[in-house]
RNA sequence: GGCUCGUUGGUGAAGUGGUUUAACACACCGCCCUUUCACGGCGGCAUUCAUGGGUUCAAAUCCCAUACGAGUCACCA
């Protein structure tokens, strides 16, 4: 029997080749310097933060180039995909305005010239190239149980040798055609293993556009390219896919960084040129003085959901993402202030060598200051749009007070330096709710009045303000004028300074008699400037709060 | 255990042999501004770049060793 023959005894129906796909799918045609890059999950579940960072760079280096950003779905592990595996990944990556180019956009639709783009629909092309391989003598059948492999592995462990299907080690590959032949005969199951025709006492040198220049043994292990149920193996999807699909740049995580001599080697048994590789580092996570992987199972802020759940908005968490990625970003978007993350370009030289630290403070931080700086009316569209699904209480009460509401959103925003109260939109509620007269008379009255505490002169301030000094038009500098004219008139300073300089001379100073308006109305010590606050509240309300106290 | 990579303050980091008495940002602390809060301004926070050796007139930056951390060694991706 020839190699011919087997490769025809194996995969009888595969009568397509190489070239009849080269044809089916060609080369792109992009301008220079175009980067095709894909995003390419197993549907097991929801996105990573740390895949949706590779995806979040793999977007934003194919965007800046002009190039194409694609979505393929890596399903060859039939057992651990997830029924609604896609719809969630494709959600994820809508929520976070990651567009696609080509690929999968829901269970059944797929978009693109190079598909199928689902690695379970493409089981023939895969086979033409191991069909390929075998017909070359470069790759051959495999009978060795699981059993078997593990005692091997034993073997392996107390002879100290290196663990592995390689050298003497590599049973199968010393069958001779005619013993293949007769195993098959005898429906033996078997796997397809790679010849390798590596030596690990040799060095390859690679550049990883990340992590520089690495350089590792040559792949010498026999690995498994088909699996028994005729499914490839990622490495061996990686290799067709991405060389059919034409991407020129792999980026993922590097727990791929130790297979990349084998990857390479595929490429140039085949003669195909290798893409450019950039392997990122994972997100961590600190806990009890411990760095670890950030874990989707264990850590909420793992999941995209939670910030959802929480009120984060995208805008926030991709300005995060690329300050993640990218570690110059944060200074160039200081001194570009009025720039976009579009406006930035994606450098791969500035991707941090080692892992990040997740650190959600930051996140918070980016995001209390994006949302300072977007317009009352965005403002309150988007917190409405997040109660309507997690606060329905708030949410009505927003769509009732609409102009209140956005009026309340807008105190001290819209200005060169604005106010930064909220972190996200899950805050706001807790710090607003004394706007709202249905959740003040819910609300308990504690009252935290500050320097001034007898209730008759409390009532006293009180009383003589809205009576006889509050004015419902006067501007911010009339108004607190003819607060310090309450003041003096009941025996206070009515400036800080006076009272300071001679605090016998006086009951208190103007901040005092402030405060008690301050807290009669909302019953806290620290709100939002106090002007703002009664003019949206209007008299009557005013007056209204003034009763309760 | 083998292979590979990494290690700069509480955190993310800049830094690729001399302009570094180590940027910047977050956090924290103090002061100032101020009717509260927030904003803002100013200042503090690594005499030192995991440790030990070496090369050099000169090292966070180059070399070697050690320690620690991470990843990988599947018919998972």
């Amino acid at each position: 029997m020839t190699n011919e023959e087997l490769a025809d005894l194996l995969l009888p129906n595969i009568d397509k080749t190489i070239a009849y796909y080269e044809e089916k799918y060609p080369k792109r045609v992009l301008k220079e310097g175009a980067v095709v890059t894909r995003f390419a999950p197993s549907p097991t579940g929801f996105v990573h933060i740390g895949s949706l960072l590779a995806a979040f760079v793999e977007k934003k280096a194919a965007k800046d180039t002009d190039g194409v950003f694609y979505l393929r779905i890596e399903d060859t592990d039939q057992e651990r995909s997830v029924k609604n595996g896609i719809s969630g990944i494709v959600s994820d990556l809508k929520n976070f305005d990651i567009t696609i180019d080509e690929g999968t956009i829901d269970e059944k639709t797929e978009i693109g010239n190079y598909g199928p783009y689902i690695q379970s629909d493409r089981r023939v092309i895969y086979q033409a190239f191991i069909k390929h391989l075998i017909k070359e003598g470069l790759a051959y059948p495999c009978f060795c149980s699981k059993e078997e492999i593990e005692e091997m592995r034993k073997l392996q462990e107390k002879r100290k040798d290196r663990i592995g299907y390689y050298g003497r080690y590599a049973k199968c590959r010393r069958l001779t055609l005619e013993e293949i032949k007769e195993r098959l005969k005898n429906n033996e199951t078997y796997i397809i293993r790679l010849k390798s025709p590596g030596d690990f006492n040799n060095k390859v040198k690679i550049k990883d556009l990340v992590k520089g220049e690495l350089s590792f043994p040559e792949n010498d292990l026999d690995i498994v390219i088909m699996k028994k149920d005729g499914l490839p193996t990622y490495h061996f999807a990686h290799l067709v896919d991405d060389y059919l699909m034409g991407s020129t740049h792999i980026i993922r995580g590097d727990e791929w960084l130790s297979s990349l001599p084998i990857h390479l080697q595929l490429f140039r048994m085949f003669g195909f040129k290798a893409p450019k590789y950039a392997h990122l580092s994972p997100v961590m996570k600190e806990e009890n003085g411990v760095k670890r992987k950030i874990s989707k199972r264990k850590d909420p802020e793992a999941a995209m959901s939670y910030y959802h759940e929480q009120g984060i908005p995208q805008e926030a968490v991709k300005l995060y993402l690329m300050t993640l990625a990218n570690t110059n970003f944060e200074q160039w978007l200081d001194q570009n202030k009025d720039k976009t993350i579009g406006d930035f370009k994606f450098d791969f030289n500035k991707v941090s060598k080692s892992g990040g630290l997740f650190d959600i403070d930051k996140l918070l931080n980016i995001s209390k200051n994006y949302l300072s700086r977007i317009s009352a009316k965005d403002f309150y569209d988007m917190l409405s749009e997040y109660a309507k699904q997690y606060d329905n209480e708030f949410y009505n009460l927003l769509i009732k007070y609409k102009d209140f509401s956005t009026g309340l959103f807008n105190i001290e925003r819209e200005q060169k330096k604005p106010r930064k109260d909220y972190a996200k939109f899950s805050d706001v509620k807790d710090l607003v709710w004394y706007m709202y007269d249905e959740l003040f008379e819910k609300s308990k009255k504690d009252y935290e009045f500050q320097v001034i505490n007898d209730k008759n002169e409390i009532n006293n301030i009180l009383n003589n303000y809205i009576e006889k000094y509050y004015n419902e038009t006067d501007n911010q500098e009339q108004w607190f004028e003819r607060i310090k004219c309450l003041s003096e008139s009941l025996g206070y300073a009515r400036e800080v300074k006076d009272y300071k300089e001679n605090p016998e001379g006086y009951k208190g100073h103007v901040g005092d008699v402030s405060m008690v308006i301050r807290v009669a109305l909302t019953t806290k010590a620290m709100t939002p400037n106090l002007y703002d606050v009664m003019k949206l509240f209007g008299k009557k309300r005013i007056k209204e709060r003034f009763d309760l106290v």
